[in-house]
DNA sequence: TTCACTATTGGACGTACGCGCAATAGAGTT
DNA sequence: AACTCTATTGCGCGTACGTCCAATAGTGAA
């Protein structure tokens, strides 16, 4: 293969081994399979990470971070607290995500016995949570949302999405998708005193 | 290794491979790992097996059919739909069934790649949300619990608990094991219209 | 053009896996 | 005691894995 500047041939790593990944499953990937990908030799791997699990480590930091930090962006597009929400909700709903999700479900198999795995899934969904916690707090000051508890109303919504899509992606055909998110988002509505479908009525960006 | 009778021998592998993947992980587990637990050859699995898929979705379908049963004995010993779901309650409460959870994290995961284990978590899921709608349905009758949505209020549930957990389990000391149990007992009281500690007080068999 | 540097190759090495099979040995029956 | 049945052995097969390394081939500098 042509020779590449060394920043970019590590990115092309990277990339190579998120698709192969996103088919397969983190742990079930290989050194074989990523150079396969990017139609190299396989030692070219280990010249630019030391190990296997150094590489799948990034890999999984980096797909969760783009997914995480393209939440970030729906949301700024929204003024209203209900409006960011509901970017989020929007996000979460979105079936592209779903392989997402399943390195959710390796990382949190993996975490009780893999200490990197796990300061790297906690982190993760500290941030997740706090993304929720942000918006529920400027929701009620604004009068948007109930006076809840924040904490335990961020907790509680993370959970029950967390929750409602194991079941979708681990278990395809065992709730219809559309009905999760229609229960997902009475919940929270209900929750946080919103009307009913604010959360899934497409366009609130005002 | 001494000759065992077919149904005990059976029995001793399931414990062995059990054994073995609380330490390891479900996926983790191996034909050769399973034969020194036991002390045997490792030919030995395939001549009470098929497969190692197989044998995995045994030991899973064992120690969460084990923790089913145990709490519906727990709420049968309740008379009225309350103080069921208060049983159901305190059975998912107790940190004893952390491991147990350890294996559904490790099914969830295994989902994707192993069917033999995607229909014993699938249908073990639908197991546990049955308990569920059950007992709500039961309360709608009784007028103890709001005339909601059926189903969706016992996936809800369901998914709650399953996301609460999941931190608790996946990343400890994230968040409190007391504060998880609250926030979920708030949760799903509210939902169903119980009064504030309905689900948490320990003695409501009557 | 020559040279130094290093990106890239391609396969070897050791290990581990699930699985299958011929050989062995224990227990019940006649 | 001879025989049958099958539980159990122990190893071999093919495959796949991560890792490593000597050889090769681009690229920019001298």
């Amino acid at each position: 293969m042509t020779r590449m500047d060394p920043d970019m041939r590590r990115q092309t790593i990277v990339d190579a081994a998120q698709a192969v990944a996103n088919r397969k499953g983190l742990s079930a990937t290989t050194v074989r399979d990523v150079a396969e990908e990017m139609g190299t030799s396989s030692g070219l791997i280990h010249h630019y990470f030391t190990s296997m699990d150094q590489l799948l480590a990034v890999v999984f930091g980096k797909v969760a971070e783009a997914d995480l930090s393209a939440t970030r962006e729906r949301m700024d597009l929204a003024a209203s607290p209900t409006g960011k929400l509901a970017a989020y909700f929007a996000a979460w709903a979105d079936p592209a995500n779903d392989s997402t999700f399943q390195f959710w479900l390796d990382a949190w198999s993996e975490a009780g016995r893999n200490e990197a795995v796990r300061e790297r899934s906690r982190d993760l969904n500290i941030e997740w949570q706090r993304l929720l916690s942000e918006v529920i707090r400027q929701g009620i000051q604004t009068g948007e949302f109930n006076d809840v508890e924040v904490e335990a109303a961020a907790w509680k919504a993370l959970s029950l999405l967390d929750g409602l899509t194991l079941q979708v992606v681990a278990h395809p055909t065992l709730i219809e998708r559309g009905k999760a998110v229609k229960w997902a988002a009475s919940g929270i509505e209900k929750d946080l005193g919103l009307p009913p479908g604010a959360l899934t009525e497409a366009t609130i960006l005002a």
